[in-house]
DNA sequence: GAGATCTGTTGACGGGATGCCAACAAGGCT
DNA sequence: AGCCTTGTTGGCATCCCGTCAACAGATCTC
């Protein structure tokens, strides 16, 4: 037997504006997960939350808005484990940090990729803050790592390009087809030795 | 004495094919190394190459075709010049390609860094590709200059990555304000130095 | 439980950008 | 001079986005 159906049922449900905002947020990480900017219009997302279009604009402010929103909430990486922070040589702290990362990356291979892959034209400044924040906080935990003060910007600098290394390489990994995690692993530690050896020591003012 | 003054002067003058095309495509490079996609419209470009809006389609298909066309056109390096094809050690070829490098992408500097900068999430394969393709070729000319075999796939993969060391230090070093061309050098040149010795031995098959 | 109130949500409007295409005209040919 | 080729234009139809006034769930009051 059938639920009787009652004359009127809400055409709508009412959410806590947390709530909304969220599950927006969830379907738009979805989306631009998959497709370009571009690609995916605010109808798209709003279709995609059983929601009106005009209810994105109220929560994000314009598309941008929202997009940026997303892009920060998929470059944040959980913090380095202290069991993980190393003693010992150089070598064993700089391949234990190594291997953390990779560790980490692989859970949300496919995403991280989307995140730091997709190079084009046209500086977006405002992207860029974002990521260069994510790049800089990266940065700082390497340094750390690796026993050495976070501090000298220079020294940041440097590891922040170590960064472009990295992601260059779990792209080569994650793809699936040129590197096996064995071999990022080799190039990635042997190039954090060579830079916290003999390329810091040198670009300290 | 002024020329006389037709009665009916052309409204818009008729060009080749091949010319007109190349006038548009270098009015898209600018403006498109000058802000992000989305904020250039089909209709700046038009009026920034003194055109009809619609011969753009005409040529280039969409807005997008023209942006590929407009990556394509950036991303191409002019090849190695046979006098900096260093003989030596590797050091001295390593130091001497950088360096060649560097001169080159000082040049172009403000366009390389908007080309390979990162636009964000939202993988554009076809962008991806194009990309791809470029670093594949750089990555081949890196191992010849030092010397190598560009027929082996993992080494030519271990060096895309390094790609991407190279471009992060770029960054740093164009956006001007943290490393300079010496530390970038130094960076760049002992990380190769360090792959060449350390890691491509080790990847191959 | 009926009405007042609050506010989350809708739907339509205006501005702007894009792709398309038929008509137009510049420049060469006969 | 008139014709022909084809590079070029300009307007149309469509879609996307931001705004905002009106609507209607949900809650409170009496």
């Amino acid at each position: 037997m059938a639920i009787a159906t009652p004359a009127e049922l809400p055409r709508w449900r009412r959410l806590e504006p947390d709530a909304r905002r969220e599950q927006i947020l969830e379907c738009a990480v979805r989306l631009f997960g998959e497709r370009p900017y571009a690609a995916v219009s605010t109808t798209d997302i709003a279709r995609e939350a059983g929601v009106a279009r005009g209810l994105l604009n109220h929560y994000f402010g314009t598309k941008r808005d929202l997009y940026l929103e997303v892009v920060r909430t998929l470059v944040l990486l959980p913090d380095l484990d202290d069991a993980t922070v190393a003693t010992g040589p150089l070598k064993t702290r700089v391949q234990r940090s190594v291997e953390w990362f990779l560790d980490v990356v692989s859970v949300h291979a496919k995403t991280f990729v989307a995140v730091t892959g997709a190079e084009g034209v046209g500086d977006d400044p405002e992207i860029e803050r974002i990521l260069a924040a994510a790049d800089d906080r990266a940065a700082r935990k390497v340094l750390q790592t690796v026993g050495l003060s976070a501090d000298v910007a220079e020294h940041r600098a440097v590891i922040r390009a170590y960064g472009g290394l990295v992601k260059a390489a779990v792209r080569e990994w994650v793809r699936g087809d040129t590197l096996n995690r064995e071999q990022v692993q080799l190039l990635l530690s042997q190039a954090l030795i060579t830079i916290v050896r003999d390329v810091l020591p040198e670009v300290n003012p």
